[in-house]
DNA sequence: CATCGTTACTGTATCGGTAAAGAACCTCAA
DNA sequence: TTGAGGTTCTTTACCGATACAGTAACGATG
């Protein structure tokens, strides 16, 4: 016996396919009875519901939207707080009933996720900009929205005031009366390494904006920052290392400034490790006010963003560009930025010397 | 200007539809110059690739694998060692091209994702058995997995040794001597509070093997726990509650056995909370070893399983059930269960009397 | 009683592709 | 010269559904 479809059950109850797919999907265009004799015998023959294939093609929706992390799902699910941004959006796509499709740039047998999966549009999250995915995914000419990325003209964004908040940070550092400041930033490409003037192209946007940040007051205060530059797997082994390497230098700097709440835990625990103690001989500032920050001891100061307002507003950009390209309206393209809150904790003080 | 098709390229080119669909799908089919003519045209009419949809339905693949995690997503992302899993199982489906799809329970206006979003296969992990996802998953006789789950004939699964793990951990709390002994357990349905007797029926697979395994040797001993069972929100909340509600109890426990790690974090807190001390005044023991259980103060004493094992054992378990469905071989259906082993760190100790 | 609006259903065209078999042509050994 | 076998492209036949226009039946309206 072959499959069961809509023809299968028109056939046994004796009306048209229009009618038994009207059934499943437009309970009002039927007669209650009709509608009812119809799902029985549907049940009976052990027919599911409208083959979501067929659907789609026919009507040209997936039911899913793709999302696009770090390029590397790995890690990506390796940090805390890139985690609770993804709870944020599937807690935001869930009432709408889309699910969440996740996407590797790995490919098999060239078939490729971002440009052969079905789907109804897409956030990328902190992707490189010659990511493949990203590429596939905008030929595709698929709703998206871009998160952490350099805004795109006619492409929704969500982004958080990253250069305000670093240079709230390095006043911070500033205002407290230290002048030795290494900054300990992080990327997926370009050079890594430790160097005396700050990358300058090629890095990623949230990066980029990050050191734009720090390094403005540092400008006006006449202070040159050491730049430790670290990729992307492991940060808490990789702060480990960059806080030794940092801490060797001398004039040794008496505070240091990091990408990440991840990282800086790394840097704390190589300063420990360097039987310094922090804040009293280095001071160290996070980023992102991840769980962790509350949690270190000392607790982190760090840049507060609020990563759950992240998800829930890349989740609705997405919805809201999704709608536009179906109806035409849904509002106008927005870049959204969320703002940024230098959160004072205990792991930043005076110099010694101050 | 309508889209481009297969159709767009083939007119331009002047061959068939079906040489332009080798030219992008079965490159061994066709000249290399003819290929390299018909790509040039798809290019510079902006074709980007076979649409995902229609290849659907013509060859019966999505190209997109299901996850259903616990009905709810949010809470599922929110614990650490979920998300452990599922980047296990990121990680083994990568190499293979497969997208991994986050479904949940909820619908809208009709629309039901395990029901109505195209699939090659799904994981379900520690789902309710009556589970409206699971449902439809299994009504679509698409290939699945369980994973914590009662194993259902036919249905591959992945378990981990609850049972055998529960009972190392009541044997070690006994043989250190302790008789007044609590259990924290959890689930998410069924009656919740403290009660005198274990819940029997009605208890998620998981939770039933691990209450199992604590109640054995205690039989044995002739000790009888109180049992405190819990809902799955925030299981550091639930935690710290029920530890208040156990400790007010006369005679008071002196080791508290917990469903898992976050929850033990939470009780370890509500026992320091009411001024007593761990392990002195009352042991500790959770469940999973997740991240969690090392960092803590006092480090957990727990029952390790290996989450990356068990998700990667689960993508895999996937792909043969695909591979099964499709090509009729793949290996037979098989029940898998992980080992269990308990870690004993610094959260248990004799009680004090002995 | 002719006209109109609803309700309930049907017919036709199409969505964008793939599978499998067939035809045309070319090569090369016997 | 022939014919087996390979390469390359085409033909035919779907995959399972939805969109949209159309029609029949029926009651209401003037």
């Amino acid at each position: 016996m072959g499959r069961v479809t809509l023809q299968t059950i028109a056939d046994h109850v004796g009306v048209s396919r229009m009618t038994v797919s009207n059934a499943f999907s437009r309970p009002n265009q039927l007669s209650a009875q009709l509608r009812d004799r119809i799902l029985a015998v549907a049940d009976e023959l052990g027919y599911v519901g409208p083959d979501p294939t067929g659907r789609a093609l026919a009507s040209g929706t997936a039911g899913s939207v793709g999302l696009v992390m770090s390029d590397t799902l790995r890690y990506a699910l390796t940090d805390e707080f890139a985690v609770a941004f993804l709870a944020a959006i599937a807690e935001e796509l869930t009432p709408t009933g889309l699910a969440l499709t996740l996407l590797t740039t790995a490919e098999k047998d060239g078939f490729i996720p971002a440009r052969d999966v079905a789907l109804d549009g897409a956030l990328l999250y902190s992707c490189e900009l010659k990511s493949p995915a990203l590429d596939w995914l905008t030929r595709r000419r698929l709703p998206l929205v871009f998160v952490d990325q350099a805004p795109a003209s006619g492409i929704a964004s969500v982004n958080v005031a990253d250069r305000a908040g670093a240079a709230a940070a390095a006043r911070h550092i500033l205002e407290l009366g230290h002048r030795k400041i290494a900054i300990v930033t992080c990327g997926v490409a370009g050079d890594y390494g430790v160097f005396a003037d700050p990358p300058g192209r090629n890095v990623a946007h949230t990066e980029r904006e990050r050191l734009l940040g720090w390094l403005e007051p540092m400008k006006e205060a006449r202070v040159t920052p050491a730049v430790a530059r670290l990729g992307h797997e492991d940060p808490y082994e990789m702060g480990l290392e960059a806080a030794a390497t940092l801490l060797a230098q001398t004039p040794r700097p008496t505070a240091i400034l990091c990408f990440s709440d991840a990282i800086a835990r790394g840097v704390l625990a190589g300063i420990e490790q360097a039987g310094l103690s922090v804040p009293k001989d280095v001071s160290i500032v996070g980023f992102d006010d991840s769980p962790l920050a509350a949690r270190s001891r000392p607790a982190l100061t760090t840049v507060h963003q609020d990563v759950n307002a992240k998800g829930r507003a890349a989740a609705s950009a997405l919805l809201a560009a999704i709608e536009r390209a179906k109806t035409g309206n849904g509002g106008r393209v927005r870049h959204l930025v969320l703002p940024t809150e230098l959160i004072v904790r205990a792991s930043t003080a005076a110099p010694r010397d101050h």
